[in-house]
DNA sequence: ATCATCCTCCAAAACGTTTTCGGTACAGGT
DNA sequence: ACCTGTACCGAAAACGTTTTGGAGGATGAT
């Protein structure tokens, strides 16, 4: 009965061009309300079973599915989230964990229907476009920022902003942002500790440019584990560059020369680290019976190169995982809050005994 | 005048808590209708020069922006382009040329003032949801994919659908969708030409998984220039596995063991042939005086390692900025097509003649 | 028999645009 | 004086949903 409904609506259009079914076609073959249709797929309680079914079975026969604009107008959400990834486009300089942390952002998100849409903000873009206007533009629930540097004219945007939002390493709690990141200041401590412990008195420490806000907060466990020792923290062997590997080249060679007497170096950054170790080399170094080196992040490089890399792993794909749950849980009304992921010290071949 | 209204518009709202200014808003501080005004803004020739100098002042002192939303029910189109990145979440594979792909389709797309929503197809997901339901939830105009399988089931989706599409590599042209990639067989084929002219005979092949459709290609540039170089071509001497190190690892080892005498390698990706170097070291044998071995890609950690790798250029961030900019094309209504990117032959270390 | 209550369902409003169709006013040509 | 054309503008329809405010009928209590 309502089968032939069907049928004379699928012969209306062309084979293959058929036309978009909507709510109407829906309600009009299964034999009620437009509304009735809306409310038995949306799980309202006020529809008896026996509707609800035969709606549910109209739908998939028609292959039908909302159209997520109409919805979107209405409800003014559209389980759409921004993504923000700065420095994105820096050539030369494709972060290797950026993708993870995007594969978790994605996951956690996914799963909670919500899709991605990416806003890339190149740095040096001839006009920006203002944060907020960001969100009006495309109507997202909310965003989720990383990469961005401390000097970005967005953060301060973001911290006055009403729009709900997790940033990533970068230190901001309103009411309505939060943001995820490692424990930068006990993972470097941990390190720190764990080279006083093989014995190493002089450890330099290579970070990351002073524009990162866990620039300082590593800098922080570095002087505060030196101090707890007692050995104390003098500032020349504190040198700081952008995370890149030819920096952590350029800073090796200058720490080593200014201060002969170093035995260990934290580095910021895999990167930087790997810059290090061949700046060691081509200074006539071993590594690590000469200098140990110990790096930060654990990226894949990490155990391509030789020896391969001491460093604190940071869960970057759960960095994005927490990031896209957090940003559920505000957008649920949750509170805004700083959570912390995981690190971890992994002992390999470029750390060694004095 | 209009100032006042304006003015009164503002204070019927708290003063954060501003509500969302609609056209409607800017019709009435401006005096005009909202026929007039979306004219005005949206450049039709029908409206005098006096009244849209009005209207623009109007909109941007009430800093309107339209809703896209809205705007998208009407004109159902939604300047947004759905972007499929397949086996991203494959842990320890975050292709490293997956980003820059993924900046440069973002590069071309934003200068046409399109956005984009990513579409995570985990392999393994519980339901896959049909290629034409991904465009229809969200309502994209078009769509980019690159890391399918030929194996994927969205391919022979894609074949026969008709949403404006183009792919990285993977060679489907249809009125709908076209693609781009580098010419793999001329690249290959130079590749191989250049380790016949330093000397070698007996080249061997380590090649990607069947499922990708680059790697016949470049089985087809190997064969060809060994057959034109009179050398003639071997089964043997050809071995596959997926495009991973490891992979790269066993075939090597496997290659050699079961053929001594090849003395060059040709490998399809530089991650491969990064553990092809691996497990010439662990056999004792140097690269490249004992054995050249060439790669394919040149991502970063080419010029990582020792000696680096010689290797065949694809220009990663270009694929995905041609991809975009077909795209365009495609949806201004011009016929998709195939459309090759150059290569480039990059003579590094790892590579000598015999 | 009457009334209140519950269960189903529906008509219509609303969301904020674009677009269609037409209307007014004024100019110029006859 | 009349028609024609042109330049500008507005009312209302349309897009496809969700949501609001009941309506109709059955049920149970009084």
């Amino acid at each position: 009965m309502c089968g032939e409904i069907i049928m004379k609506l699928r012969k209306r259009f062309g084979r293959d061009a058929m036309k978009k079914i909507t709510i109407k076609d829906v309600a009009k073959a299964a034999g009620v309300s437009i509304t009735t249709v809306s409310r038995a797929l949306n799980e309202y309680p006020d529809v008896s079973d026996e509707t609800r079914e035969k709606v549910f079975r109209v739908a998939s026969e028609l292959n039908y599915s909302p159209n997520s604009i109409a919805r979107g107008l209405v409800t003014s959400r559209t389980n759409t989230i921004g993504l923000i990834i700065s420095e994105m486009i820096k050539p030369g300089v494709y972060h290797p964990y950026v993708l993870e942390q995007l594969s978790g952002v994605k996951a956690s998100l996914r799963k909670a229907g919500y899709d991605i849409i990416l806003f890339t903000v190149d740095p040096g873009m001839q006009e920006v476009t203002p944060f907020e206007k960001l969100r009006d533009d495309r109507k997202v629930d909310g965003m989720i920022a990383f990469g961005l540097r401390m000097s970005d004219p967005y953060i301060d945007e973001i911290r006055h902003c009403s729009i709900p939002t997790v940033l990533i390493d970068i230190p901001i709690v309103t009411d309505y942002v939060g943001y995820i990141s490692s424990d930068n200041v006990e993972a470097s401590f941990e390190a720190i500790e764990y080279l006083l412990n093989l014995g190493h008195r002089n450890v330099g420490f290579i970070n990351g440019h002073k524009d990162a806000a866990v620039s300082f907060e590593r800098l922080d466990g570095y002087k505060r584990a030196l101090i707890d020792s007692g050995i104390g923290y003098r500032d020349g062997y504190v040198i700081y560059d952008d995370f890149t590997q030819e920096g952590g080249y350029n800073c090796f060679k200058q720490l080593l020369q200014e201060n002969p007497e170093i035995t260990a170096v934290f580095v910021a950054s895999d990167l930087m680290a790997i810059g290090a170790m061949k700046a060691a080399i081509d200074m006539g170094l071993r590594v690590p019976e000469d200098v140990s080196i110990i790096g930060f992040d654990d990226i894949e490089l990490a155990t391509m190169v030789q020896p391969q890399l001491t460093t604190v792993r940071q869960e970057k794909f759960k960095l994005g995982y927490m990031a896209g749950e957090h940003l559920l849980h505000i957008l649920k009304g949750g509170k805004p809050d700083h959570v912390v992921v995981p690190h971890k010290l992994i002992i390999r071949g470029s750390t060694s005994a004095r």
